[in-house]
DNA sequence: AAAATAAACGTTAAAATGACGTTTTATAAT
DNA sequence: ATTATAAAACGTCATTTTAACGTTTATTTT
């Protein structure tokens, strides 16, 4: 079985977590630290995206979910491939340069970037081997590569895609108020939503479910618990729905 | 200046053409043939978009962007890159690993495809030297390498694409009725829209610019031409829209 | 038992949509 | 010249959705 790294492909993950505690959208990083041996002047410190070299005889989907479960353990995430970056200076600024020389790879490498939607609290960062580290969204440290334009991309394609997809509930536990949905788009958006017309419109739909079940451990009116279910989504939206029995 | 080859990275163009006289979408494909230099059996008779692998010093747009123009000699036409394809044995079919006997290329190429909006007019098959033809999106030919799969995803994302941004008018003449917009979207989506509500909903909307013109040359009623405004449409859509001056 | 507050519900006007019927206007036929 | 034809264009009404608010309820804490 060949096993080899295709040397000038690679994927980038943009992982994005979202923090139920102080409703922030952030991304997972990893930092790029290289000091000089002579003198020990730091030479590089900056953060990088979690990614790698694609193997011979792996999809890019598979790529993706290897680097994603290489850094974080998890499984089953929910991705998307976004874009593939691609400019032949790409990884040329002044930093890339020195950095590379240090680990030897090609400079013509093309990345497929793909972004995954967790809760931030499903990845032990403490005990990370690598030193991940969570980013707000909105306050990025310096980044190397052109892995400032791929988050970037990345979450101008998420703000598009929230609004058509149910992606959102990949962000949230399983059971959820309305009002963490509400939190949840109000953080990526960076808009304000009127709490009882978005509660209503949510509440309306089929496949929000009630629960028989409410917060607990919250010091006022505990709130009501739902589900989503991806069930009576996918019937909603298959085609002819209609006329199907 | 280098300008050499990537030998394991190609762009792959998916051209939609709509032909405002059928009122279809169409894609236009190559014919990949071969025959045995023995005895003249047909060994490869199918088709494959158009593509090329990618220059160490060009961006991945420009590599589209120059594939289009040696097929067509067009430039400036609305692209999209929407995926990257990368499966391990995309270009392994039964044909596909004859016509690489012929040709010489890497097995493990990744291609990052691109789809183009154009009017079936602009592009003179006749004295195209690939001899090049529009195949209806919906009645499509034998396709070599996965280019099947790349045709469909296009599609979805074009579907999907059409209705939350102007893109529609990338596929008629700058002046046009408000027939004509509807014709392009029952064709895109296979579906049937009420001419009344269509025609108010668009009139109404700022950046369709009526024009003191009128269809020439037909032989009913002429129907008035209107035009898409990009400048409305961005000045509608750009951040702070309602507090600019 | 009262105060505090987040959760949940309700009201109204305006806007958008869906499903139709009707009128207009240019060309073609008589 | 007049009339017929058919697409183009306009109009109506009931329903649904949205936006912008005010009010009530339920639970915990004081």
């Amino acid at each position: 079985m060949e096993n080899k790294l295709i040397d000038n492909i690679s994927v980038d993950c943009v992982v994005f977590g979202y923090d139920a505690d102080t409703k922030s959208l952030n991304v997972l990083l990893i930092n790029r630290y290289l000091e000089s041996k002579l003198n020990n002047e730091v030479l590089v410190n900056d953060y990088v995206l979690t990614g790698y070299h694609v193997y011979e005889n792996e999809t890019l989907d598979e790529s993706a979910s290897r680097v994603l479960e290489e850094l974080t353990g998890l499984t089953k995430i929910y991705k998307k491939q976004f874009k593939a970056f691609g400019d032949p200076n790409r990884l040329m600024n002044e930093k890339d340069l020195i950095w590379v020389k240090n680990e030897d790879f090609n400079l013509r490498t093309i990345t497929v970037a793909y972004y995954f939607l967790l809760k931030t609290e499903d990845v032990d960062v403490d005990k990370n081997k690598y030193k991940a580290k969570w980013f707000p969204v909105n306050n990025l440290p310096e980044l190397g590569f052109d892995h400032q334009k791929i988050i970037l991309e990345a979450y101008e394609d998420l703000k598009v895609k929230c609004l058509q997809d149910p992606i959102i509930f990949e962000l949230l536990p399983d059971k959820f108020t309305i009002n963490d949905v509400q939190d949840v788009y109000e953080s990526i958006l960076g808009i304000s939503i009127d709490n009882r017309n978005f509660r209503r419109k949510l509440i309306n739909k089929k496949y929000i479910v009630f629960l028989d079940e409410k917060q607990v451990g919250v010091s006022k009116r505990p709130a009501q618990l739902y589900m989503f279910s991806k069930d009576i989504y996918k019937k909603m939206f298959q085609k002819n729905y209609l006329i199907s029995i």
